[in-house]
DNA sequence: CTGTTAGCGCCTTCAG
DNA sequence: CTGAAGGCGCTAACAG
């Protein structure tokens, strides 16, 4: 606090320019001063004022990350955790800090994303998880600011947008048809907000595999679960009151270990009555009774990537765009 | 990008320093030109420069947070996002940020800290979970820095130093109390990195309640355990090798858990061959089979009373100091 | 109530 | 290879 460039610049008998520009280490300096320059440094203890810094060179090294939803619900998922251990991972080798703006919902997200990016605080934005022509994607996109979304822009139509996503669909294509595999024949689905693309494609992509076998979807077992355990229990209750279904495809881990209990609950071992499985293989599934199967969609993964493609976008500019598809895996374990 | 606070005072033809003031909402400005300015500002769509603004005013709206072990393990512990959540939830009220400084050990973790409040990023930082003489704590007070710490900055002996902690001692004697109550004759502990004071005092609690009743606590049935599920499940082994204790007592639920699958795998029946206690009441804790008896520590309020803290320690000074501790609470299912 | 004048700490031409 | 000068966008006295 307090000793600045020009503290420096007394102390080792040059100018401020020269110790900014040694403080980048710009060629055009001699080893000689170089070496006397960072040892006044040293000695005072200076520190480059970051906010000076950014003022004049326009960039801040913060990158913003904003949450899809009320922030309360989706900080308890683990999917957050991990699509942002991947982000810092990249960040961390390239010195640039997180930046993230505490929102309570829609309104103040929109707000908060609005004055990060504006009032010049953030250089980039990952968006975690995409709605349905999600606004503030438009908005980025019409301002040609850098960003990144986690999760598929569609239905845009934006071209040059990065992104990076699970092949939704084909995931819920997958389960959809490993259980159709297995011999169940009645087949409800609880999926999640259908606001949010995920949930859309994952619920597609079922459809799609029960039409591949010839089978009808049975609106009486398909449920939209509010958020996680208490949801997912909620969304099978509801099922189980018009009928019992062989096997429900759940959209989320945690809906599947909601509505494991509410099969429980009502009388039902899993799997033999009913067979359950679920998305994301998060790190309790394997501990549950029973373990869960479940999908592998990389959030760690994800999140890398999403660091990786903002980072560029940033340093090479508009003309940058790309996408990445990262393919689940099945992770076969006992609930079916 | 690129309107500034001159081109607003040309439009409503006043003064730059106007405009300022009407930012802020100055009650010396007529109600007439806050209007004019007001109007220019969203004509030109103006929004003032955050690293502009922060480098005269000497503040900077943000708030760092660092993490306690190489992010990638803590950022997996489901205590990480509730603390965050209650972090947030007041910072929102204050317009405030939070800064991340991803950082992968130690050594990163510790420039990373000091990157950030030297080249002056952050008003003020939170540290969550304390490590036993922690040398960020002594860092921070010897430079005089606002921050708070979540976890028990023992025994540094620092006075005036802000934190917030559940009474961890209490805690290990609460659980342990509790095996005792319920009659289990031998009772062992699975702890956690003992370089952090929340498992020393857990430990500590454990031994007061053992010594209390009269029993001798048994090395054989302690084991320190490594990170998370796997560790508890490790741990677990080491101790059936010793022989078979009637209760463990876990200083985490993430621990418990992979002890009671070690169990299982032995053969053994959760409570009626081992009873097993945990830690956190972790959304899980209910949906596990059997559904584990644990204690809620309310990691939301840790981490609102931590940014409560810090936000009054910011703007009071540092004459303000304070403590406060929160009470866990047994939470009674199935497991023991 | 409003404008003028100096910076905040650093970077970046432009000279030399 | 280095220094001087001007400015980034905003705020804070000090005038008036």
């Amino acid at each position: 606090m307090g000793v600045t460039i020009k503290d420096v610049a007394k102390a080792a008998n040059v100018s401020p320019s020269t110790v900014s520009r040694v403080v980048k280490d710009s060629p055009r300096i001699s080893q000689e001063t170089k070496k006397r320059v960072r040892q006044a440094m040293r000695e005072l203890g200076y520190h480059p004022n970051a906010m000076a810094q950014s003022l004049t060179s326009k960039n801040t090294g913060n990158i913003g990350i904003m949450l899809p939803r009320p922030n309360d619900e989706e900080f308890n998922h683990p999917f957050f955790p991990e699509a942002l251990r991947g982000i810092s991972a990249v960040l961390r080798t390239h010195d640039r800090d997180i930046l993230f703006s505490p929102a309570g919902n829609e309104v103040e997200e929109r707000r908060a994303l609005q004055r990060m990016v504006l009032s010049g605080k953030v250089d980039g934005v990952v968006l975690l998880s995409s709605r349905i022509s999600d606004e503030l994607i438009t908005w980025l996109y019409s301002i040609n600011f850098p960003f990144v979304v986690i999760g598929n822009p569609r239905p845009l139509g934006l071209e040059r947008i990065c992104w990076v996503d699970n092949d939704n669909v084909e995931i819920g294509r997958m389960i959809t048809q490993y259980l159709i595999d297995k011999g169940y024949e009645d087949i409800g689905i609880i999926t999640g907000d259908l606001r949010f693309v995920v949930n859309i494609d994952r619920l597609e992509g079922y459809k799609q595999a029960m039409e591949a076998a010839g089978k009808s979807t049975n609106r009486a077992y398909m449920a939209e679960a509010d958020v996680w355990e208490d949801g997912g229990y909620n969304a099978m209750l509801r099922i189980l009151r018009n009928g019992k279904p062989s096997a429900i495809v759940t959209v989320d881990d945690l809906f599947a270990i909601g509505a494991i209990r509410a099969c429980r609950d009502r009388g039902y071992s899993i799997p033999y009555d009913i067979g359950i499985i679920g998305v994301n293989n998060i790190g309790v599934d394997q501990y549950l009774m029973p373990p869960l199967t479940s999908v592998e969609i990389y959030a760690y993964e994800l999140g890398k990537t999403a660091a990786e493609l903002l980072l560029k976008r940033i340093e090479i500019g508009p003309e940058y765009s790309d996408c990445v598809i990262i393919h689940g895996r099945l992770v076969e374990r006992a609930s079916c």
